[in-house]
RNA sequence: GUGGCCAUAGCUCAGUUGGUUAGAGUGCCAGGUUGUGGCCCUGGAGGUCGAGGGUUCAAAUCCCUCUGGCCACCCCA
């Protein structure tokens, strides 16, 4: 039998990646309670209606993407493909609303979408982002594109565009999708075959096709059938971010690909991500969400990144920090007589607070000490027949190559003066 | 889901028109005599050449299927 893989699409979080991966959810964490926004985590899985009424039949996350399938008591779930619908779910369950309106929460965590996997692109990824539920208003829909904004800063990332755009009322999308209807009819003969289907099941997709970008140029932009109030909303929203010094350029085509938005929509984009991935993360308003699901309406507006894509931008870019060493002592014995002295003093060592290794095995010291320089130690505390005779230890300094002889008693002291030393240095 | 490229040691890759025991660098382990490392020298372990089937006297090399990765489409994070 061939050994077993990890599932397609799937991967490994190993320990290498792991000082990054904690980089970007602590920096996303502190952006967001920043503005006062307090973590919250839903299940994995949720009920499949949760999805089919609230992201919505017709969209392809739901029709094509979904980890769907039926526990032992016959119920249907899913593995969330979004974090959006859950989060809403558990703050309108909780009545959250009754203490405190607007509810400000962020969360972190896996999501499932069954697709061909490609580079930035899995079955299981994940998402940081964060929701602002109950309350209407263009000053939170600033607030939470600059929640997004300042996370993308503090991680580093240059050469960010943001790109806003208003998708209106449902009124207001009746209108658009009738003057879509009466541009794109006519020219039906000359759609590929995805826009002709999208032509029956939802015109508003017909701007994202790539294919047919010379019609698309010259069709009818939503902006243009925004009501007066819709259109004033976002143009409050566009001010408040040109107040807050949040450069957005307006994309009067951008589209979201799940159908709950309402108003606000927003992506951002990186170049060197280009093509393929283009997108680190997104959101928008959905005020039609809360009631999809059964609850009394709502509105809220919120955004996701992709943790992965995040990643591999700064990466390329070396703003995400370098593998955290293993430890930062190793404590040596030299023989079988010196292993438990040197046990003991790897249990007073950590007892400190500092990150210890033991070493012992009955390889050679130089073999030791190269393992140690590889576990990435600053120093080596080692304990011979001579120190052991002495109640002693030899702290070897790893950068410098020196070492001093101390007391049992005073090696914690010792240890922690040099990492200190080595620390401000 | 559609089309294309790819798959050789832990890692990065050679492997000539099918031809004997499949190589290099790096990493790993050990040695270079008493308890001192990041260099150097020597030796060793490690591959059913992604899996299965087929063609052939002979397959890492050619053909088919599957699995996985990547690219484009699609979708989006």
């Amino acid at each position: 039998m061939p050994p077993l893989g990890a599932p397609r699409g799937t991967h490994d979080l190993l320990p290498d990646t792991a000082t990054a991966w904690r980089w970007l959810h602590g920096v996303h964490a502190e952006a967001a309670e920043l503005h006062g926004y307090r973590p919250i985590d839903t299940p994995v899985f949720e009920q499949t209606e949760l999805f089919e009424r609230g992201v919505g039949t017709g969209t392809d996350v739901v029709d094509k993407e979904m980890y769907t399938f039926s526990d032992r008591g016959g119920r249907s779930l899913t593995l969330r493909p979004e974090g959006t619908a859950g989060v809403l779910r558990a703050v309108l369950q909780a009545n959250l609303l009754e203490e405190a309106r607007p509810v400000r929460a962020h969360y972190a965590g896996p999501m499932f979408r069954y697709d061909r996997p490609q580079k930035g692109r899995y079955r299981q990824f994940h998402q940081v982002g964060i929701e602002c539920i109950g309350e209407r208003s263009p000053e939170l829909d600033v607030e939470v594109i600059e929640v997004g904004w300042r996370f993308l800063q503090a991680l580093g990332l240059a050469g960010v565009v943001l790109q806003v755009n208003s998708l209106g009322d449902l009124d207001d999308r009746m209108r658009y999708r009738e003057a879509l209807l009466a541009y794109y009819r006519p020219l039906a003969d000359r759609l590929c075959d995805d826009c002709r289907r999208r032509l029956e099941i939802n015109p508003l997709r017909l701007l994202d096709c790539k294919r047919d970008e010379s019609l698309r140029d010259a069709a009818p932009v939503i902006t243009d059938s925004l009501g007066e109030s819709s259109a004033a909303y976002f143009a409050a929203v566009r001010g408040g971010l040109e107040a807050a010094g949040v450069a957005a350029e307006h994309n009067p085509r951008l589209v979201r690909g799940l159908d709950y938005y309402a108003h606000t929509a927003f992506e951002y984009w990186h170049s060197s991500l280009q093509g393929a991935q283009n997108s680190l993360g997104g959101g928008g308003r959905y005020d039609g969400l809360a009631e999809a699901i059964g609850f009394p309406a709502t509105p809220g507006i919120g955004y996701a990144f992709g943790v992965e894509r995040l990643l591999l931008v700064a990466g390329e870019q070396g703003s995400a920090p370098a593998p955290q060493p293993a430890c930062d002592v190793v404590v040596c014995s030299l023989g079988p007589a010196e292993a438990q002295p040197a046990a003991q003093l790897a249990r007073v060592l950590r007892a400190a607070g500092v990150r210890t290794v033991l070493d012992a095995s009955d390889r050679k010291l130089d073999r030791k000490l190269r393992n140690a320089d590889r576990l990435g130690a600053r120093l080596c505390v080692i304990v011979g027949e001579d120190e052991v005779r002495e109640g002693a230890a030899m702290v070897r300094d790893l950068g410098r190559r020196t070492q001093e002889r101390h007391p049992a008693a005073g090696v914690v002291d010792a240890v922690t003066a040099a990492l200190a030393a080595g620390r401000a240095a």
